[in-house]
DNA sequence: TTAGTGATATCC
DNA sequence: GATATCACTAAA
């Protein structure tokens, strides 16, 4: 198991999101108990020039953490009761992320969070810490691409981009 | 199909 | 200050 660092994050965002498909996604509770999902399912979000993502009219309180460097930890509470798992790609200044999306046996980017105890905590933290990370196995995978979902504010060009990334 | 839930952004 | 909106889920 090799654990993924900086280099594999500071890249463009759809690569990332078409990379960590199939990944283990790892996760150490504060009592110690180490908790691995394997990753099926992946959106890229790229920066201020996609309208779906939450960058796209520029710098709030809550994206700020989307122009933070790659390898950090983008978490906000949707609908009120679910907290959505991001991890920030490319450069610092450049807000783009990759949503993950669901795990073998966890599918849902809500339920995915509920079972590892995700919470707002997390939010900008590293992704290289040891909270939370993800490992290379070395498996190979077959990566199938499909549109995005929950974004229909997007422009109808950004909403028909194939940046969903699911394990075949 | 629809209700539930609360932070955030946007509009007074 | 108020309200509209949301990268969703569970129950029916």
């Amino acid at each position: 198991m090799k654990r993924l660092k900086y280099e594999f994050y500071h890249r463009p965002c759809l690569q990332v999101a078409q990379d960590l498909v199939g990944k283990w996604l790892v996760r150490r509770l504060p009592s110690g108990e180490l908790l691995r999902l394997r990753i099926s399912e992946t959106e890229a979000y790229c920066g201020e020039a996609d309208t779906a993502c939450h960058a796209h009219k520029g710098r709030t309180k809550r994206t700020e953490v989307l122009y933070a460097d790659a390898g950090t930890i983008y978490i906000y509470l949707c609908y009120g009761m679910h907290w959505l798992l991001n991890v920030v790609t490319g450069d610092a200044e450049d807000p783009q992320a990759v949503l993950i999306r669901a795990c073998v046996d966890a599918p849902g980017p809500g339920r995915l969070t509920k079972r590892l105890f995700i919470t707002g905590e997390l939010n900008r933290g590293s992704i290289c810490g040891d909270e939370l990370w993800i490992e290379d196995d070395g498996q190979a995978t077959e990566v199938e691409t499909d549109k995005r979902v929950g974004i229909g504010y997007a422009s109808q060009e950004d909403q028909d981009r194939l940046w969903r990334f699911k394990l075949k």
